[in-house]
RNA sequence: GGAGAGGUGACAGAGCGGCCGAUUGUGCUUCCCUGCUAAGGAAGUGUGGGCGCAAGCCCACCGUGGGUUCAAAUCCCACCCUCUCCGCCA
């Protein structure tokens, strides 16, 4: 969520950002909610100063039937107007989570997917002798009428060669992110001066409890998340979901920023409204693997964060030998958390079209703050850290692994890279 | 899942329903002492919020949420977490 005091301060600014993403709030609706709270703050903070003196007043002796009439009385009034305040804060909270952040100065005002930029084409379209199929096509290795019998529509048996490629390429794609000379060596190449510290490599738990699940302001009950029936609990839509919220309600010290962390795992979605949509081969499933990245630093290396994250990503690309483009997406196409949000979209050549595999998202303090992350700046200030959020390798890198070393005999070569660990 | 113990400030660790936002120790900061260090002495040292130009005043917070009471860290209930033992289990 935003600061309410940011929000107050520069409403007009935050009440644009809203509408250009597509959002109805109203901010003045917030603020003047905003006021009501406060003043009903203030109500119950003079009518609990009273009960405090008034107790104060009696502590020695037992006090008179007066007294504790008079006591009584503070109590039910200091009971209603909690009662209001109660109820004030309620909205006032649901309608703050729903502000969304403020887009970065260069992202892209649209109003649909065909306002975001392409920044850059990179890598070759591999050249075929034989028409090149769609991966769900190459059905030697992902069986899906197996999986529905069992599972339901949009879940994949991923089999045999393939299967052990997906691991292979997690596995490497986590050596790289932990590999010290690999992250300086990217750092170095995008002309980036920040800290070269590392990921460190994570397996987090796919579980989530709703109190913590709201705070990282990922919760999407009725399209994307899934609930478990019987307990509170709720499976991750992606790694890093779990993953910012390690530190909650935590203060971090200066000197450990940036703080990296690379996690593997399933990730599950509900895909409720995209009915109809890429319902062949693997590309939108309920359940899919991914290797993903998160960080946190102080503000002023926020943005740097955000551009290494692409360099990460566009450096694991090349080494794949994949062909893909760079989009920034506009204010209708990015997340409501996001500042600002970058795609990566690979070149599917079973497809004849790039298709979205990665994303790389720029949160600002915007979800740090929900979930009281914060961290002490140079001075000793405290102030809420700042997120960093973007897709490693996903099973989409795979899809697109398969279409571009396809063979004319339905097999799949493997990338050099992959090549000594299979 | 069953039985027991416990969750208090950076850490350790007290706390009788009113004198507890919280004893004390350690750590940390500043100062004094000191050739240096150690030891010693003094003061300070939580977070969030409201009002205020400010100094400051006030409110809330002792795992979380409810309740009892004129008054709750302290009593009651539920839940969460940690530890020990038992059971089950990859």
């Amino acid at each position: 969520m935003l600061d309410i005091q940011f929000i107050r301060e520069n409403q007009e600014l935050v009440q644009k950002a809203a509408t250009d993403k597509g959002s109805s709030v109203s901010i003045a609706e917030l603020v003047s909610l905003d006021d009501k709270r406060r003043s009903q703050i203030a109500q119950a903070d003079t009518l609990r100063q009273q009960r405090n003196e008034h107790a104060k007043s009696m502590k020695q002796g037992r006090p008179s039937e007066e007294q504790i009439a008079k006591g009584k009385e503070l109590k039910e009034q200091i009971a209603t107007v909690e009662a209001e305040l109660a109820s004030i804060n309620e909205t006032y909270s649901k309608l703050l989570y729903e502000i969304p952040n403020v887009p970065s100065h260069d992202t892209p005002v649209g109003s649909s997917e065909d306002d975001n930029q392409v920044l850059r084409q990179c890598g070759t379209k591999p050249n075929f002798d034989f028409e090149p199929k769609p991966h769900w096509e190459l059905t030697n290795y992902i069986d899906q009428e197996r999986a529905a019998r069992i599972s339901g529509a949009r879940f994949a048996f991923i089999q045999g060669l393939v299967a052990k490629l997906e691991m292979a390429l997690m596995y490497w794609g986590m050596q790289q992110l932990s590999d010290p000379e690999v992250i300086a060596g990217i750092i170095s190449d995008a002309g980036l001066d920040i800290d070269p510290k590392p990921f460190t490599a994570m397996l987090p738990p796919v579980m989530m409890r709703t109190e913590a699940y709201k705070a990282t302001g990922r919760l999407k009950p009725n399209d994307v998340t899934f609930k478990l029936a019987d307990d509170d609990l709720w499976l991750i839509g992606s790694a890093e979901h779990s993953l910012c919220a390690y530190y909650k309600g935590e203060t971090l010290e200066h000197e450990q920023l940036p703080i990296r962390f690379v996690g593997y795992s399933p990730a599950f979605r509900r895909e409720v409204g995209s009915a109809g949509a890429d319902t062949r081969g693997i590309l939108r499933v309920h359940q899919f693997n991914k290797l993903e990245m998160e960080s946190f630093t102080d503000e002023e290396t926020s943005r740097a964060e955000h551009e290494f994250m692409i360099a990460v990503q566009e450096y694991l690309m090349a080494q794949l030998g994949l062909p893909y483009q760079v989009v920034l997406k506009c204010t209708f196409d990015m997340g409501g958390p996001n500042q600002r949000g970058v795609d990566i979209e690979t070149w599917m050549p079973g497809q004849q079209k790039y298709r979205e595999t990665h994303s790389a998202d720029l949160m600002g303090d915007y979800q740090a703050r929900g979930l009281q992350t914060k961290y002490k700046d140079a001075d000793g200030n405290k102030k809420v850290a700042y997120t960093n959020d973007a897709t490693a390798i996903a099973d989409r890198t795979l899809i697109a692994i398969i279409e571009n070393y396809q063979q004319p005999d339905g097999t799949i070569a493997i990338p050099e890279v992959l090549q000594p660990l299979m």
